[in-house]
DNA sequence: TATAATAATAGTAACGATTATCATTATTGT
DNA sequence: ACAATAATGATAATCGTTACTATTATTATA
């Protein structure tokens, strides 16, 4: 029994997630939104944002900055911010599991996952 | 010519800040710097807490919660953070510096550091 | 295909963490 | 002691996000 209904708001916001590798913000999402629904809400894209993130349709980047950052890729990866123009880039390999099992030997309790972020430049920035 | 000028708000809240291994949030500084400096703003605890982290004093830990952690170690070491009670600790061994070799292997660019967290359960959560 | 139940929406107010402002106070070099 | 100015306390402002509410859209069923 699931209790959700459809809706054209959510589609387009998946859309758009899908449709972008730049890692955007919900008020990017919701201005490259309002492109296909002009009158669509920040609240809606919030909370749909959120909604496809509990459903594992996409992902919340944690990544430590004062805004998030939402990928619609939910395969699990690692990123690269650049310190220069502030671009999240995708590293298209599999995360380490391992580092999983290193971390256990060296902890106290139990270690289900990790992410990580590496910091860096861009090929874009380097010319 | 350091134009940096000295003040006791400052020292406590480092004081505080290296007396605890809790990783806390500023409010949490607040509170307790106020058992030592009772009239002390909450504005100043923030404004230290950046100051001490722009010189590498204390660390900004980027955990992508909603609220800043902060850590009284600049040693770099990962964390773990406990799914079930949220506390943060410290995995005491020094950061896979490897880890960016293997990052700039698979990125078209430079990689300079990285940062990881790990979500698990601490021991006090599994009694 | 009408209808009833209710999930989702648009619009807007509220919230909470953080930052900025500013008059006053404390620190420092002379 | 004094002048220069960094730091403070108090408070207002900012900004990303969440909550609220009347209305609209979706879905199952008759």
């Amino acid at each position: 029994m699931n209790t959700s209904k459809h809706s054209r708001q959510r589609d387009a916001i998946l859309e758009v997630l899908k449709g972008t590798k730049v890692h955007p913000t919900a008020d990017w999402v919701y201005s490259e939104v309002r492109k296909i629904i002009p009158n669509i809400s920040l609240g809606t894209v919030y909370r749909n944002l959120s909604k496809l993130s509990d459903e594992n349709a996409i992902v919340k980047l944690g990544l430590g900055t004062s805004v998030e950052h939402f990928d619609g890729n939910p395969e699990p990866h690692y990123h690269v911010m650049c310190t220069e123009c502030g671009a999240i880039k995708d590293i298209e390999t599999e995360p380490l599991e391992e580092l999983n099992e290193w971390a256990k030997n060296l902890f106290n309790g139990e270690i289900y996952k990790h992410s990580a972020i590496f910091f860096g430049r861009c090929n874009e920035c380097q010319n």
